[in-house]
RNA sequence: GCGAAGGUGGUGGAAUUGGUAGACACGCCAGACUAAGGAUCUGGUGGGGUAACACCUGUGAGGGUUCGAGUCCCUCCCUUCGCACCA
């Protein structure tokens, strides 16, 4: 009987479905474990080799845990609103959620051939009105909670004080402050906006769009924001609490972007009152003296009121251009250091010498960070320098320390005041605290942290994704829809395009949106994101029709025990995932601070094309390339095999327009689930990429082959099979197998356990004795979480009746481990000469003279005296003569 | 520029606390069985050197510590990925 996969792999995904084996309760006799995958988008494309990966490195996990007793939560699910299934409709009629629908169905049959061990009873998907209608809910929570600074914590927003002469002023005053406070908050706020396609971009969708020749504008659009600054600091703390890819706290470190300095007033020549007061912030407070101008924000509110009449025209003119600017046009225009700007005409006074410093607009000012406004420091900042250079503005030199002179190069680093009065011969940080306290003393500034976290701009101007459960009411008041009456589901229409104004499609959706006493609903749509914000808080209680879990479910599951997903994912997602967990935790939903314990980023499975030399495009513009079928190698050179054309060789991620995308579900029929599995954890370490090899899936198939002719015949099962576990021999391999596999499997280097697995067999098949069943059960056991089809076979084979699913993991015997002899390297001055075996249980001494006994050895030494000798039990003797 | 991760055979990759560099697999070479092999099995395979040994050499480059360095320290070089006018 030969390995036949395909009824092996469909026999045990149809037993686990029928026996509901990966079914998963709360059960407190047990050592709760969370395995979660990131969820995918199931995209009109179905899987490719890279899906699994990680998928099979946590069923690997899960079934371990299984077998160790635990009781392990493994869920899947779906995170299907997005702009692919809306584009779909747009251009073919089709509704996204029948689109959606059928990708799910899709996603789901590829992923149930690959016998992953989720309990699908708990698949999820965010579109869903019975799961968006919990994302609605969380909504009205932040929405209904403000940050009390005080505590460091959201509270309802009922809590929060009213002052007297807002509570005075009447409901409408109090309203407003409310809505000023509450952590989702409306904003007018620029987006990115596409006329030709009537679609707002996120920011990372702008560079693809006008390499399509399309335009982008910014336009100032009404936009729900979420109030993520208020947990900037927690945010970062935080990280420390949790296990995750130093890569990864470094990208949420460098997002968040914690600095510390102070803010400074400086004072606008002829302007009185507060308008008079320009504050700028500054981690240099050291460096005040060396101020020799100043630049605001070409945005910034005080620009008209301060221009004189001479500049007005320049001015205005540079704050019309920066508007229409991208930000894209911006940012390439600063990567060559290209500085602009213009005068304002008005000048401020350096509170610490009484400079009168000219003020003027540039766009290398950012208004939404800091204050909007510097103090330019030209000998001590680089953009500063490239300014005043610019524009011939004074440079002073106001840190000794620099290699070359400030009026050549700004000199940035740390070094000793000097040309600065009272902080003159102090070293730079103990002048800034100096300049700091100082500034306090004199109510000219104070001591600030500032952080680049903006606030989270979230409603999309799109039809699919989660309806705002808000409803605006004719005199401007939103109220929330009641939550006994979420989910507020989406209307169906035809037209899924925003209007020339840009105004969301759900605005076309009359009856839906106008209600019967004048109120309007919210139209914009929530992003992707929000759905993946908490998803993984469903999957604890994904049937809970009274809430979106319950309080009992989080205390027994939290946190997830192992979170894995790719590092695209490193900020944004798992930001706004924590963002949203700690909002929960403050008002009481869930018991911990941080949702995820440990975090891993499996690597990208490259996939390959061959591209000409002369890197040709065809007519539509598209660069040509050719793809594996196509070509063929001689001598480390690939030629297409139809021209002759020499072509180069290039790996990439995987994706349907680069055109090197291998289904898993070709692999599957061809060599099965357990091979792609088993290949995909052999390729190499989880975190690394790896380019997929054909030749190598063969190698894997090779290997369960032969696992599969360890117990089956071409006749059957054998019947050679002798009872017990072998020979001594057979025995110490077997239990160093079950050590090796059992420490690489918890340290997650599957590669090597696999390996350990290949040495195991090839010895069983190779020394030509019989396998004794004793040893192939226990190798059965150890072999499950990686082929657990063939594993199950073998199983069943053994005379087990039962899934082994649960069967309790294999201990190696550590009287097995312990060897009558071990290798002895002999070293001659540090290099390695001779190799003898020497007994266990020989002392140094006795090892010593059978080294100095042996022939190659005593060749070596020449006669000569031993200076020194150098003994590792179990490793090796080094002798320094 | 800043930050992070890396650099080991033709390829993917192994190598506890410093202790046999190249496990395992692909590829390649040779052989066996075959009508045939893109099937299967056996052996070999870092480079140089040899009839075969011996021996020499070798983990991006150069230095250092050590009896001993892929691993530790210093100085460089290169690759990939993030972020990027954040004051």
């Amino acid at each position: 009987m030969s390995y036949d996969f395909q009824a092996i792999e469909t026999r045990w995904q149809r037993y686990w479905a029928e026996h509901q084996t990966f079914r998963t309760e709360i059960d407190r006799s047990k050592p709760k474990y969370y395995i979660l995958d990131m969820f995918p988008y199931p995209s009109g494309d179905g899987l490719h080799v890279g899906h699994p990966e990680g998928y099979t490195a946590t069923d690997i996990v899960t079934r371990y845990r299984l077998m160790r007793g635990d009781n392990v939560l493994h869920p899947m699910g779906w995170d299907a609103f997005g702009l692919p299934a809306e584009r779909y409709a747009m251009k073919t009629g089709t509704h996204p959620a029948t689109r959606t629908a059928e990708c799910v169905a899709n996603f789901r049959r590829q992923m149930q051939r690959l016998g992953f061990a989720y309990d699908w009873a708990r698949e999820i998907d965010t579109t869903s009105p019975s799961y968006y209608r919990w994302t609605q809910w969380i909504f009205l929570k932040i929405w209904g909670a403000y940050f009390d600074e005080a505590l460091g914590k959201a509270r309802p927003i009922e809590a929060l004080p009213i002052p007297d002469d807002v509570e005075a002023a009447g409901p409408k005053a109090v309203r407003a402050y409310r809505d000023a406070r509450r952590l989702a908050y409306l904003h007018d706020a620029p987006v990115n906006w596409c006329p030709e396609l009537r679609v707002v971009l996120a920011n990372e969708e702008v560079a693809e769009h006008v390499e399509a020749g399309r335009t982008v504008v910014r336009k100032p659009m009404r936009q729900w924001m979420l109030r993520i600054t208020a947990y900037a600091q927690r945010l970062l703390d935080d990280l420390d609490t949790v296990d995750w890819p130093n890569s990864t706290h470094a990208k949420q470190r460098n997002w968040i972007g914690r600095s510390e300095g102070a803010e400074v007033v400086f004072s606008v020549c002829g302007v009185e009152g507060p308008e008079g007061a320009l504050r700028v912030f500054t981690t240099r407070p050291d460096t005040l003296f060396g101020a020799t101008y100043m630049v605001i924000a070409p945005e910034h509110p005080l620009v008209s009121q301060i221009t004189t009449a001479d500049r007005r025209a320049a001015v205005e003119a540079y704050v019309r251009k920066t508007a229409r600017r991208s930000e894209r046009d911006r940012q390439a225009a600063a990567a060559d250091g290209d500085k602009t700007g213009e005068f304002t005409g008005a000048y401020a006074i350096n509170p610490v010498n009484q400079a009168k410093i000219p003020i003027w607009i540039s766009d290398y000012v950012l208004m939404g960070y800091g204050t909007g406004a510097i103090m330019a420091v030209p000998g001590h900042d680089t953009r500063d320098h490239a300014f005043a250079t610019a524009m011939g503005l004074p440079i002073l030199e106001v840190v000794s320390g620099g290699e070359r002179s400030v009026q050549a190069e700004a000199f940035p680093g740390e070094g000793v005041a000097v040309n600065s009065g009272f902080l003159n011969g102090k070293p730079t940080p103990a002048a800034k605290q100096a300049m700091i306290g100082w500034l306090e003393e004199q109510q000219l500034g104070e001591r600030t942290v500032n952080f680049k976290l903006r606030d989270w701009l979230f409603s999309r101007q799109r039809y699919w994704g989660e309806p705002f459960p808000l409803i605006h009411r004719p005199d401007g008041e939103v109220v929330a829809v009641p939550e006994d009456q979420l989910p507020v589901t989406l209307p169906d229409v035809d037209d899924f395009n925003p209007s020339e104004s840009g105004e969301p499609p759900l605005a076309k959706a009359t009856a839906w949106r106008e209600l019967p006493d004048g109120s309007l609903r919210e139209v914009n749509t929530m992003p992707q994101w929000a759905g993946s914000c908490w998803y993984y808080l469903r999957y604890l209680d994904p049937h809970n029709a009274e809430a979106p879990f319950s309080r009992e479910a989080a205390d027994y599951w939290l946190p997830v025990d192992l979170y894995l997903g790719g590092d695209e994912h490193a900020v944004l997602h798992l930001l706004y995932a924590r963002f949203w967990h700690k909002v929960l935790f403050d008002l009481g939903y869930v018991g911990t601070q941080e949702p995820f314990r440990r975090l891993i980023h499996q690597g990208l499975i490259l996939g390959a094309t061959y591209l000409p030399r002369d890197k040709r495009r065809n007519e539509e513009g598209e660069v040509v390339f050719f793809m594996p079928g196509d070509v063929e190698e001689a001598d480390g050179q690939w030629t297409v095999r139809a021209t002759g054309e020499p072509v180069d060789e290039q790996w990439e991620k995987m994706s349907k327009s680069r055109g090197n995308v291998v289904n898993p579900d070709d692999v599957v029929e061809r060599y099965g689930a357990d091979t792609l599995r088993l290949y995909e954890m052999f390729m190499g370490p989880l975190e690394h990429s790896a380019p997929w090899q054909p030749e190598g899936v063969g190698g894997c198939f090779k290997f369960l082959k032969r696992v599969h002719a360890l117990m089956f015949s071409d006749e059957g099962l054998r019947q050679d099979l002798v009872d017990g576990q072998g020979s001594a021999r057979q025995r110490k391999l077997l239990h160093r197998t079950i050590q090796e596999v059992t420490e690489r499997i918890e340290r997650m280097q599957f590669n090597t356990a696999i390996s350990s697995m290949m040495v195991f067999t090839r010895d069983l098949v190779g020394k030509g004795e019989p396998p004794p069943k004793g040893t192939l059960r226990c190798f059965t056991l150890l072999l499950a979480p990686f082929a657990p089809h063939l594993a199950e076979e073998l199983w069943a084979a053994l005379g087990n009746p039962n899934t082994l699913a649960r069967e309790p993991w294999p201990e190696a015997d550590e009287s097995m481990l312990v060897e009558d002899t071990w290798t002895c390297v002999v070293q001659i001055r540090g290099k390695r000469r001779a190799e003898l075996q020497v007994p266990a249980n020989a002392s140094k001494d006795e090892v010593v003279a059978l080294v100095m006994g042996d022939t190659t050895v005593q060749r070596h030494v020449g006669g000569r005296e031993p200076r020194r000798v150098i003994y590792v039990p179990n490793r090796l003797v080094n002798i320094v003569v």
